[in-house]
DNA sequence: GCATATTTGTCCGTATGTATA
DNA sequence: CTATACATACGGACAAATATG
């Protein structure tokens, strides 16, 4: 996808290759793992408009399959589908902010309390909590955020329901974006790590409705200051 | 907005107008709903393959086009895409059931769970029972199955979240299709009418914890049912 | 096993309607 | 009101994979 030397091949042998290489994925989604990453990592600012002309150009790829992959994005709500005016990075509302809280407090809780007997199969979740404490050690914040989403994904992933995994997927991608709102994400991240460490401790403990409890608290605070900083931001204009 | 020269049938023209009275829907996306309510109702059984022709040309619509319905409606789990083969309608494993109805345990119970004081908004939730309750009286087994699918999407819409919502949606489009293992749609639902007045009756008491109790034990009945014919099915072959 | 036909995967060019300057 | 830019949808083209005889 860096080039598109691939495409005047005369009896499509090289394009097979790149496929085989690039895995089993169609172009579009290809493209749209591209551009998710992008966005993810903020090179892509929420409001901004993706140019069909302009994106198609830089990957090499045509309309329609920059379209199918738009398409896609668009379903999982990090892209916004003005009529006939493009496609935008979303900009998360003050109402999707509670709605993905909403959510996760249904989802992560949820998981919690479908929990059978102990013990539980950690080993993500302690993996995710080890990476976040070397991240802040480390100071490396971009690190530590994707530690902590790891955590929560981990903790869904106990429910051993991928649908659910999935949708908890498309939930922490949303607020990936939701998140470029904190100018600092240390001071944002950092103090859930000893949350996060208490979550796991009391699992392994057995103590499934402790954990949920100690997620549940979690939640409520970490909802309430991304709110305190929509408000500022939305104060400042 | 409207100019409204009155030229005449050409192609694109008739395709506007019938945009204009069905609503700001893409092509694609009304495609799309034409064959979720196809495979719905059991037009397309199970393991049908549709051809891009076939369909294209009943349609009316060109492949671009249809090839966007067919990825929404992929991406909804109604359809596989199997590379080089074409689109098939899905195949509901045991394995389906099974995370369906978690998630349905999820969904559904974490709704109940996260209301708050009463009195609760129940228009919806009476509305789709006594809509279930007629149509048992009708004999009309394919509207009692509905009634009952409503019935649980009111339940969900008692939680205010939009993404719920959609979520819950998805899953009963694709409860649909495990739907039709049940050669006796009537015995499959009639039973569930009067489990549903009774959640609505101790919601409407201000009893949620009551109708989270009666909910579970009802998705747990229904779980069960289904995978005994399930069970069966597989032993036919 | 081989040759042919059918179907899908991808991309292009174009016509038309709509929103904005 | 006109002009420009762009999204939408269509039809066609060719390569690749699969199905068929």
């Amino acid at each position: 996808m860096a080039n598109g030397s691939d495409r005047q091949s005369q009896d499509g042998r090289v394009l097979e290759a790149d496929r085989l290489l690039l895995g089993r994925a169609s172009t579009a989604e290809r493209v749209a793992d591209v551009l998710r990453d992008r966005i993810a990592e903020g090179h892509f600012p929420p409001g901004t408009r993706l140019s069909e002309e302009s994106i198609g150009g830089a990957l090499g790829v045509s309309r329609n399959t920059l379209r199918e992959a738009f398409r896609l994005l668009t379903h999982e709500r990090l892209l916004v589908h003005r009529l006939n005016r493009g496609v935008f990075v979303r900009k998360a509302t003050p109402e999707d902010l509670a709605d993905l809280y909403r959510l996760r407090m249904l989802i992560e809780c949820g998981a919690l309390r479908a929990l059978g007997r102990p013990p539980y199969p950690l080993d993500d979740l302690r993996a995710a909590v080890v990476a976040g404490e070397r991240a802040a050690r480390d100071r490396a914040w971009q690190l530590l955020a994707t530690a902590n989403i790891h955590f929560h994904q981990a903790v869904v992933a106990l429910a051993g329901s991928p649908r659910t995994d999935e949708l908890m997927r498309g939930v922490l991608a949303e607020l990936r974006l939701v998140f470029h709102v904190m100018d600092d994400p240390r001071r944002f991240h950092e103090p859930y790590l000893t949350r996060n460490r208490a979550i796991l401790e009391a699992l392994r403990d057995g103590d499934a409705a402790g954990a949920e409890g100690l997620l549940a608290a979690y939640l409520v605070d970490s909802r309430a200051q991304l709110s305190g900083a929509y408000a500022l931001r939305v104060a400042e204009g």
